[in-house]
DNA sequence: CGAGTTTGTCCTGAGTCAATACAAAAGTGT
DNA sequence: ACACTTTTGTATTGACTCAGGACAAACTCG
């Protein structure tokens, strides 16, 4: 038996702290008396969890505009220099790391290309590191938090990686602790479509907190996926992996997976897929596939033919998707989401016939802005994050 | 935006009094000083929140026995007669009720034929109620709670029975709204697979809390299903369905299935389907599958052959699920379960392949009685639930 | 029978929030 | 110009929670 969570008088501090901080950031500029307004926390009470945040400086006071009579209110929002993350994207060619503030702009960005060692690694990650710290007054100079996306299997409470495909060096490696002790910033890692999944939820602020949807990435030779139940991300056992939609076997007679087994839904639905619908001939490359994006577009009939069986794979998926999870939204990105007015209408209709009728929409970036987004977002997080209890 | 649930002192106490409940309840009999270690709450607090429990009569103390030397604990259990609720398991043709003690233990039962019309239905429950009332006495007459099992899609939130195949004429019944005026007693309604889930999660108290499994039901002619995620039920959008599993297409190629679908993953599993293949000609019925069992316990090739088919559809869509949810569990009920040694060696080896490794086991008790005794539990788990914050 | 040990209770102090009273800052009307 | 109204924000009080320490109770062991 693992100790609960118990809960203590800081505790009420904490969630009510993490909500009103949240309230900012969604609703900014906001006066106290709407935050009070929202949440039922009374007037005084805000003013003084205010004040505390204003005392850390995450969040500044700004003269408001008089909405009618009475006094003129004061408006709340993020202070962007209160806090400084360290947002990384580690891709199969390239590294991408972005210094970005409290409301997730990004400040700087460097790259360096994906060195096949870990340890090389994190030594150039570690001199992009000090160019940032260079290049940021001494003052701005402390970052607060890391996160670091990897496309690949990642426990997320270890910060090891499991397995890496593309990069098989880093199969097994420590990188969390390795990071977290060369650089003395507390650390996480994270699976790339998990980190683009939180992301997604991050920028809906628009009708609440999306609290059960999909994220699927559709790329060159598989589908990365990640999923929201009960508004939390699911990360499946020891929190290693989850939401493998592309490994769904869909069709036990299909051709092998490098997975071992046969038939896997990514098999029918990645870009590779869909090129080999066109040409079964010539060998798939992401520019013949923006070449084929180009065809289907002026109306070539072969083209047009591939995308559609690409879609009513896709139906397929999603639909299975729909019955397990019965999510509000699924969410794609990918380069195919370039040739959404192709593929939506089948994906819409095959979902239309189903218990569950979720939204299908395209991802609101692409999907490598997405994990180096999601990775910021991810390091910000423990600001916004109420404790679990129970 | 839906206004947060934010915290105050009170919350506080919510929480930790839903803890230490749970608690008792695990650990029976159980100290006051192995509660405030289990828990890190002081043992001062911890003798503060048990009188309460005490006072509402949830909670009874018992003199223990000496353990070494020092003064002698008082052992802690719930009191059975604390809490009286009524759990009902709504079947194709028969609707079973149970009156059952804060334990979960059933006091009384009592059973009647599913009449077609509902509100037949609600007149036949309530007469059932009565007799309850009737045979224990004026003093334990109070019935705090009811929930209601369906076989069918359920608005958990609304209580309205939105489909149910079975009973077609339930379809659409807002049967909580209904019982609960009808009775004045708070009810709650949900699907019976989820609520078998629920129950299997109850009965799981060896190594903690569960926090990722699901729950198979092979039925005769289909697949139930739920599953727990980051340790709650996931109901999906609305809290209408979700872990349809066996509505998850397997092979595009497939039977049509009267979801409108083809090739779903039950029809190839459920026992029709596994009779099926030892006589194709013969029509199903329950009572020559369990003729099946008793030819293949004796050996009959072509019986085993049919089973060993089963086990192998089994064993993809069991992986398709481990894929998605890397579940720590995947508990199986059904009569299938009784064949136990003939299935489970090709499904673990099945699931060895795979990067999550989840256990496999058959279910605690029958399908029937989960359905009935996760009722019973979920009417009683408003008590031993934290509030949700944030 | 006293020393030591363990369990449980009582009381104080620090922290939280709600609610009230009050101050501050604007518009409105004479 | 000046009192009045309205709205926003602040200070104070009281009720509730928990942690921690002092103390009482109940037992074993020598």
């Amino acid at each position: 038996m693992v100790s609960p969570n118990t809960a203590t008088p800081a505790t009420v501090r904490q969630v009510n702290r993490a909500i009103l901080l949240n309230l900012i950031r969604t609703h900014q500029p906001v006066s106290r008396i709407q935050l009070s307004g929202l949440t039922g926390i009374y007037r005084s009470n805000v003013s003084f969890i205010v004040e505390e945040l204003i005392r850390e400086g995450l969040v500044r006071e700004q003269r408001g505009k008089p909405l009618g009579r009475g006094r003129v209110p004061m408006f709340l929002s993020l202070d962007p220099d209160g806090f400084r993350v360290v947002g990384v994207s580690i891709r199969a060619c390239e590294t991408v790391l972005a210094l970005a503030d409290l409301t997730g702009r990004i400040l700087e960005s460097r790259a360096f290309r994906t060195p096949k060692s870990p340890a090389t690694w994190v030594d150039h990650f570690r001199s992009s590191l000090d160019r940032f710290r260079a290049a940021s007054g001494p003052a701005t100079g402390a970052f607060h938090q890391i996160c670091i996306s990897v496309p690949g299997m990642v426990n997320q409470a270890s910060g090891e990686i499991l397995w890496m495909n593309a990069l098989p060096n880093y199969s097994g490696y420590r990188l969390r602790d390795v990071v977290e002790s060369s650089t003395g910033i507390a650390t996480t890692v994270a699976n790339d479509c998990h980190l683009a999944t939180t992301c997604e939820r991050w920028l809906d602020n628009t009708a609440g907190d999306l609290k059960n949807f999909v994220f699927l990435e559709v790329g060159d030779v598989g589908v990365g996926a990640g999923m929201i139940v009960n508004g939390e991300l699911c990360t499946g056992h020891n929190s290693t992996f989850a939401a493998e939609f592309g490994h769904m076997v869909v069709d036990p007679s299909g051709p092998r997976c490098n997975c071992g087994r046969q038939g896997c839904w990514e098999l029918f639905v990645c870009d590779r897929a869909t090129y080999g619908v066109y040409d079964p001939a010539r060998e798939f490359s992401p520019s013949r596939f923006e070449e084929l994006i180009r065809l289907a577009r002026a109306g070539d009939r072969k083209a047009l033919r591939a995308f559609q069986r690409t879609a009513a794979h896709l139906s397929l998926g999603i639909s299975n998707i729909v019955m397990v999870l019965n999510p509000e939204v699924v969410i794609l990105a990918g380069r195919l989401t370039e040739v959404w007015d192709m593929i939506y209408p089948p994906l819409a209709n095959a979902v239309s016939m189903l218990p569950g009728k979720p939204q299908i929409r395209p991802a609101r970036m692409s999907a490598e802005e997405l994990f180096l987004h999601g990775a910021i977002r991810h390091a910000l997080s423990g600001l916004f994050a109420a404790p679990q209890l129970g």
